[in-house]
DNA sequence: AAGAGTAAATTTTTT
DNA sequence: ATTTACTCTT
């Protein structure tokens, strides 16, 4: 026993991680012992396990593939696995590294873990890949050309550089647009292509302007020493493959690699788990192909599927025993994937079997569709269910405004999980900017972003002659505002107030390692006159925006109070990689609101997913989409197999959607059989009726609602050969080639909107005109 | 340089 | 339909 002692605690003092003090792990590790030893004794964490469960907890060495259908206990099975392993004592804990998708996940695995096995295991690396990838950059980057205090880009700090190339070099706009040159420049980054890759392959000249766009913004990075998302991934494979001693630091360091959801890994993230595992091949990679849902962010599922091919003597191990849903849930989720080719044939089985009825909830119209959907929560809450049993999913971040609308005016309490997070407001990126800026002078996004908030009356022509007056210098912007703005006249209040910010700035940024940091932020505020400038604004969304600002300095004392060694970049790079899910909190007492995608690995007893219409689950956008289908049923299925005991679909037969109408049901319901299904049909009048304002508060109106209620299709309606769904390709007479845009009115007097490729949107009476299908 | 008014794009999903 | 971005005017 003692020799296990000090064998552990030796590792632990040769292999600390980022640099903490040696004598504080000292300490940690001898109070740990006595818990490991415990958990290893009695092996309490096997007997809760089922036996493929244990199998892949007991597989410790060498490559293994868990697929771990919806609910089998993925978590439980690598929290365990992690415990086994230190309690084995076949590494330390900060030898194992674990690889999650998001922050929120990793954290929730952390404490898991610290359950089993108490305060010794804190030690193990958990983290995103992204954020995984900051740290090793933070540690390495001088070989690629950074300092250590580079600064993240998210999306928007991103289009805003792609913006200002656009400018500088006379790229006219929307050729290709912005936002499609950012797009096309973070897949070819996913694939570890370089600007000067892409240049020599592309074809046509839009592609030749990406490639210009590319090479100028990675060029743009470098000098502002900046990296976004998919930089920090890049850049790592590239530090790992042109430092092979940098690398072998790291096969040091971990002994023991496990990568969840590894069926949304993209190529480079696939790189990167390779030159990892490469030492050890102790690499346990966990996922399921049926919730591969981010292939468009070039997550490549034969990742998972080839595992066998990549490392033959790999062991599989197949969870198939579901823990959360019930059997009807199960069976009717797995139909909507169950004729996807080249998928690993499963059956989740239950112990729950039966179970409720799925319902479909058929609406007129999408304000039916969450008249209904709150109605139903209502009836629930006022049963014997709690708001946070209750969720609802959809396709799109648009659709929540309908439901919140509905929320709101039910007073039900409701959260939504994505839309505009916290750190991306306005106001909070403002001031984020500023931090930024004080921990790297060179980071211009951040500058051109300030530079002129609170207005300080530099417009247009003093940013060209500042332009003027850093090209060619590697001296950062900021720097030259002090001395150097007579060489391009700029004078009068311009120059005074660019001076005061020269000033303000150097003399904040020679306190950033002194003062805490949440002092620097509040001392910024306050010499900006930040608050100052949103008091003269004198309306209430000012005052919610001073609110976030007072919440932002909050959040940093926060983060100063739980971290070890806090820095100001440390606080940025945090607040850079966190996601809306990370900071959702199930005990919040309110009914969650989010997308499908959001929705991943989590479980809530009762499930809507609003919206089950064609053109919206598979969501269809025109000619040239050739939407994938497949993953489209896979999100579904990671919708309804997020519910417990009951899941309900809704759907709206006509949906305003662009000013336009859409509608019908998603293709997907014609493969849920019949027998899980139930069927309620909206109707005004029979049920609760639609509240108006008057009603509502308890006063009579003339019995006349201000919206005529949209009469809710029965299912088999839709069902004729009458009807074209929105998406169908078809061809017409005189007009040619044309897709269906929208639909209005049921049965007989169906119109159609079919949007021509030469002849433009015409609509069309269905009985009367001819349409030939040519695919749906 | 700042605000009003008009044109254009937007609605996939996210680290 | 709504929101954002740009142009034109003051």
């Amino acid at each position: 026993m003692i020799i296990c002692v000090a064998h552990l605690t030796i590792d632990h003092r040769f292999e600390i991680y980022f640099s903490k003090p040696a004598h504080s792990y000292f300490l940690v590790v001898i109070r740990a012992e006595t818990h490991i030893l415990t958990a290893m004794t009695d092996h309490r964490y096997l007997t809760e396990l089922n036996p493929r469960q244990q199998e892949a907890v007991l597989q410790v060495d060498g490559p293994l593939l868990v697929l771990a259908g919806a609910g089998s206990g993925k978590t439980k099975v690598i929290t365990h696995r992690i415990a086994h392993i230190i309690a084995s004592g076949k590494a330390a804990p900060n030898q194992i590294m674990a690889v999650t998708f998001t922050n929120k996940a990793a954290g929730e695995m952390k404490s898991r873990i610290l359950n089993i096995l108490g305060p010794g295991a804190r030690g193990v690396f958990m983290s995103t890949f992204h954020s995984f990838c900051a740290r090793v950059l933070r540690e390495f980057p001088e070989p690629l050309g950074f300092s250590r205090s580079f600064s993240i880009y998210d999306s928007s700090d991103t289009l805003a550089l792609i913006k200002k190339i656009y400018k500088d070099k006379g790229i006219p706009e929307s050729q290709p647009s912005h936002r499609i040159a950012a797009s096309r420049i973070s897949s070819a980054k996913d694939k570890l292509i370089g600007p000067e890759e892409y240049a020599e392959e592309a074809g046509d000249f839009l592609d030749i302007n990406i490639a210009t766009i590319y090479r100028e913004y990675q060029k743009r990075l470098v000098k502002f020493q900046a990296m976004d998302f998919d930089d920090l991934l890049t850049k790592s494979v590239q530090l790992f493959e042109k430092n092979p001693e940098i690398l072998s630091v790291f096969h040091n360091r971990f002994k023991y690699l496990l990568v969840d959801e590894y069926q949304d890994t993209n190529h480079v993230q696939y790189r990167l788990v390779n030159l990892l595992a490469r030492a050890s091949r102790n690499l346990c990679v966990v996922g399921d192909d049926d919730q591969s849902i981010y292939g468009w962010r070039g997550a490549d599922i034969n990742n998972i599927l080839d595992f066998e091919k990549d490392y033959p003597e790999c062991k599989v191990i197949m969870l198939e025993q579901n823990y959360r849903s019930s059997q009807n849930i199960l069976d009717a989720a797995g139909d909507v994937v169950a004729g996807i080719r080249g998928r690993k044939p499963k059956r989740l089985f239950t112990d729950k079997a039966g179970g409720e009825k799925i319902t479909l909830l058929l609406c007129g119209d999408e304000v039916d569709e969450a008249d209904t959907i709150s109605e139903k929560i209502r009836a629930g809450l006022a049963l014997d269910k709690s708001a946070f049993e209750f969720a609802v999913l959809y396709r799109t971040n648009a659709q929540s405004r309908v439901l919140e609308d509905a929320f709101r005016y039910k007073g039900l309490p409701y959260t939504i999980v994505g839309g505009i997070r916290f750190y991306e407001r306005a106001e909070v990126k403002d001031i984020l900017a500023y931090l930024r800026l004080l921990v790297n002078p060179k980071d211009n996004v951040a500058l051109t972003r300030i530079i002129n908030v609170p207005k300080r009356g530099i417009g247009k022509s003093s940013i060209e002659k500042l332009d003027e007056l850093a090209a060619g210098k590697d001296e950062p912007v900021i720097a030259l505002l002090a001395s150097s703005l007579d060489q391009v006249a700029i004078r009068g209040k311009a120059k005074a107030e660019l001076e005061k910010l020269s000033v303000i700035m150097t003399e904040l940024s020679s306190k950033i390692n002194e003062l805490p940091p949440h002092d620097i932020a509040a001392r910024l505020i306050e010499k900006i006159k930040y608050l100052e400038m949103l008091a003269e604004e004198n309306t209430p969304e000012a005052e919610v925006r001073a609110e976030n600002v007072k919440e932002l300095v909050a959040g940093i004392i926060e983060y100063s109070e739980r971290t070890e060694t806090p820095s100001l970049n440390g606080f940025l790079e945090e607040v850079a990689l966190i996601t809306d899910i990370d900071t959702w909190d199930e005990a919040l007492g309110s009914v969650t609101l989010m997308t499908l995608h959001a929705a991943k690995g989590l479980e809530f007893d009762s499930v809507f997913i609003a919206g089950m219409e064609d053109g919206l689950i598979p969501l269809k956008r025109g000619f040239d989409d050739s939407a994938d289908l497949d993953e489209e049923r896979r999100l579904c299925y990671v919708g309804m197999t997020r519910a417990k005991n009951k899941l309900f679909l809704s759907m709206a037969g006509f949906r305003r959607r662009w000013g336009d109408y859409t509608g019908g049901p998603s293709l997907f319901l014609k493969d849920i059989s019949k027998d899980l299904l139930e069927t309620e049909r909206f109707n005004y009048w029979n049920d609760y009726g639609r509240p108006t304002q008057k009603k509502f508060n308890g006063f009579s109106n003339s019995g006349k609602p201000k919206r005529a209620p949209v009469p809710a299709i029965e299912l088999d309606d839709y069902d004729t050969e009458n009807t074209l769904p929105v998406g169908t390709v078809v061809l017409h007479e005189k007009f040619g080639r044309g897709i269906v845009t929208a639909r209005e009115g049921g049965g007989e007097d169906m119109m159609v909107s079919v949007k021509f490729e030469r002849a433009g949107v015409k609509k069309l009476m269905l009985k009367y005109a001819s349409l030939e299908i040519i695919s749906k």
